[in-house]
DNA sequence: TTCCTGCCTGAATGGTTGTTCAGATGAGGA
DNA sequence: TCCTCATCTGAACAACCATTCAGGCAGGAA
């Protein structure tokens, strides 16, 4: 997933003290305002969580199941019928969702519900849909 | 990004009539659930478009750089060095940033500054950061 | 004009991801 | 026990993406 490359760049600090003249090794840095912004800059770890969800997301197969289990619980077979994939496809993409805790599932008989995790996926998609309609 | 490879599965129809008995080629599916669940199925478009928009947040490095520019404005080499990152990267990912609206900016002299497109982007942030709380 | 600076872009490379096929696992029924 | 069905998993290949380096372009100053 999102392992993209390494990423070994943590908030760090900057030569410490004051003079907002420029000092760094290229270009005209304005040291004032990278210092006052630094704090607020995600630490790799959590970029890198994060940056792991959105990767679930990002692409068309794996939400065209999410939005396919929105309404109800599915079985695997049934999911692979409403989205046109393969049943070893799906079951590959359910597991990245699962890993996200995108999705849950319970077994009945020998069938495997999945249902979407919790509200904030829904209220993501929202936000998201919104963001998208204002193009 | 996230084009990945070929979706070439619309929504779709199915022979249309009733009797949930197994009738597809492959495993016994539930044809009542299946067909009560495809309209809500996203279609192959938007489902690219969404993929798309979360590409461009499955990336440690792009989301560090928004979490920078949450918040005030910056110009490239003040993000370069908040985040401790070439310029070219930057630059690169900027690019990918502003082809989802991720992200505007305005030209002031020979900077280019930086900043969050809209609310939306911070409503998801939360949305995000709730989720992953809840690990 | 010429130089310098900040930013952008194109191409090549190495790592990552999605798909497919084959086989494995595990539950239910005979 | 054996068989079948629903699902999961591993491996291999093709497509894709991020990074780097080199060079290009536009704005400002002299």
């Amino acid at each position: 997933m999102a392992k993209s490359h390494s990423v070994n760049t943590e908030p760090a600090q900057l030569p410490t003290q004051s003079t907002d003249a420029p000092v760094c090794a290229e270009s005209l840095v304005h040291l004032d305002n990278v210092r006052q912004v630094q704090p607020e800059v995600l630490s790799t770890e959590k970029a890198q969580r994060m940056a792991e969800f959105f990767s679930a997301l990002s692409d068309p197969h794996r939400l065209k199941l999410l939005s396919a289990l929105a309404p109800q619980e599915l079985c695997v077979c049934d999911l692979a019928a409403a989205v046109k994939m393969g049943e070893s496809a799906v079951s590959h993409q359910l597991r990245v969702l699962r890993s996200q805790r995108l999705v849950k599932y319970r077994r009945q008989g020998r069938n495997v519900y999945y249902g979407l995790a919790d509200s904030h996926i829904a209220a993501l998609y929202r936000e998201v849909a919104e963001h998208l309609k204002e193009s």
